[in-house]
RNA sequence: GUGGCCGUAGCUCAGUUCGGUUAGAGCGCCAGGUUGUGGCCCUGGAGGUCGGGGGUUCAAAUCCCCUCGGUCACCCCA
């Protein structure tokens, strides 16, 4: 082994995750998983490595697909890449397996971007979120829509809008985009040159800019609502009429695009005001009818949403709610007389089913005792050459400045296990 | 990928304008004050390749170039 010449630290986008921040993100998808199944949702868990041609149904012009994946080849010359998001996988194993529909599955996990990171963005980030797969009918996109919008509420979010629209069917959606790039380049004057070369490579794109100049053409344009065939536009009213029926407020928005070729009718997305206009789409997903086929399987209908875990933690920052827990520790232990009792003290209240802790290397009684304090411990378990003199332990407890009191060694884990549960009792937790 | 700003102790930052003693503060950490008691207070201590490399200079945290990383806007997207 070389040393290196420079220590290693994580890419560029890339970042070390730990307490709390990760056991906020296990609440977080605690809390989705728990939804998605009560709403019959099976968790499925796609390989983060796929055959590259597996992502490329994504649509060759855009960002994703052209510029930012992770490829490479492998030692067998196949091309595969690190997934840039979960759709493409889930589908690829719906037509690898196969399963009997309606499949409804859930995910929670991590893709690869190579993107420049901004607030909000990185190159490895996570995302929870559903598939279903062979279900054409108007009510399964109220489900899916109103589980997304379920999810961000159950976070504590109230600051969070709910934007849907309709991309039309195949046809319609052609339509629309031929429309779209005349009417842009019929006023090419005054776009600027980014969305001049955005008009050309993939027109709907122009549509949801955030240049001001641009805008204001946009503005102009076309709506999505002239181009929709009746079955399309019947589809979208029961939509929307069936999320309004179910309480979910809802905006229609005859500019939302969203950035994938594969999204066809029902596209959605969830937009938090508590954020900067650059990264504040928390979440969206929509219906890609025509996937499955593209990759190979039978024509099958599709609809799914991913929410991305980072922005949904930053808009919980931004509203102060959804924060992370601490972690509780029961018991600490305080051994100033040899160390064995800590030894097996700690080992018989784990046992038993306690959160325990001490220190090691000994150290005075002072520098345990600050130890205990920082561990958050409810109580702190002494012993002293006079306790293990006298079989005790000296149980005080850290947090009420209560007087302290002294247990016999053999019954000490009882009595913590009594004290635990009338102290989460009285806490409610 | 384009442009702006930033990078000094574990953390948050001052010092950079106009180069010049041993590079500082708060918090955190360790120890003592209290030879058996945490939090508050007092005292002391440890801890720094000034992101990295090169250059200019008698002298660089400070000026110049390159590079790495972060951040913001654009692009794109979760």
């Amino acid at each position: 082994m070389v040393a290196p010449e420079h220590p290693f630290q994580t890419l560029t986008g890339m970042r070390d995750l730990v307490e709390p921040d990760t056991g906020r993100r296990r609440a977080l998808v605690a809390t989705f998983a728990e939804r998605a199944e009560r709403a019959g949702y099976g968790e499925i868990r796609p390989p983060l490595l796929e055959e590259l041609g597996v992502f490329l149904r994504m649509g060759e012009a855009t960002d994703v697909v052209s510029k930012e994946m992770y490829e490479f080849e492998d030692k067998d010359g196949r091309r595969v890449a690190l997934r840039p998001e979960l759709t493409a996988g889930v589908v690829r194993a719906f037509v690898q397996h196969h399963p009997p529909t309606p499949w409804k599955v859930w995910y929670s996990g991590t893709s690869f971007r190579r993107e420049r990171p901004a607030a909000g963005r990185y190159r490895a980030f996570d995302q929870v979120g559903v598939e279903v797969l062979g279900v054409d009918d108007p009510d399964l996109d109220v489900e899916v829509v109103a589980l997304a919008w379920g999810s961000v509420t159950d976070l504590g979010l109230r600051r969070v809008r709910l934007v849907v629209n309709s991309l039309g069917d195949h046809e319609d959606r052609q339509r629309y985009t031929d429309a779209v790039a005349t009417f842009l380049r019929s006023r090419r004057a005054d776009l600027s040159e980014a969305a001049r070369a955005t008009t050309e490579r993939n027109p709907l794109r122009v549509l949801d800019t955030k240049r001001p100049e641009d805008r204001a053409v946009v503005a102009d344009a076309p709506s999505i609502s002239d181009y929709l065939s009746p079955e399309s536009a019947a589809h979208l009213e029961r939509v929307l009429a069936g999320l309004r029926a179910v309480g979910v407020p809802v905006e229609q928005d005859d500019r939302l695009v969203r950035g994938l070729d594969y999204y066809r009718r029902t596209t959605f997305e969830l937009v938090a005001d508590s954020l900067d206009a650059a990264q504040n789409a928390v979440g969206g997903g929509g219906r890609y009818d025509g996937l499955a086929e593209d990759l190979g399987g039978p024509p099958t209908d599709g609809i799914g949403f991913a929410l991305g875990v980072d922005r949904l933690l930053l808009a919980c920052d931004a509203e102060g709610v959804f924060p992370p827990a601490d972690v509780v520790l029961d018991a600490f232990v305080v051994d100033t007389a040899g160390g064995e009792t800590a030894r097996d003290l700690v080992h018989e209240l784990r046992e038993a089913g306690l959160a325990a802790d001490r220190r090691y290397g000994g150290g005075s009684l002072k520098s345990q005792m600050k130890s205990a304090d920082r561990s958050g411990a409810r109580w702190a378990l002494l012993v002293g050459s006079d306790e293990l003199d006298a079989g005790v332990v000296t149980v005080r407890d850290l947090r009420s400045g209560a007087e302290q009191v002294a247990v016999p060694r053999a019954d000490v884990v009882a009595d913590l296990r009594r004290r635990s549960s009338e102290h989460r009792e009285d806490t409610g937790t």
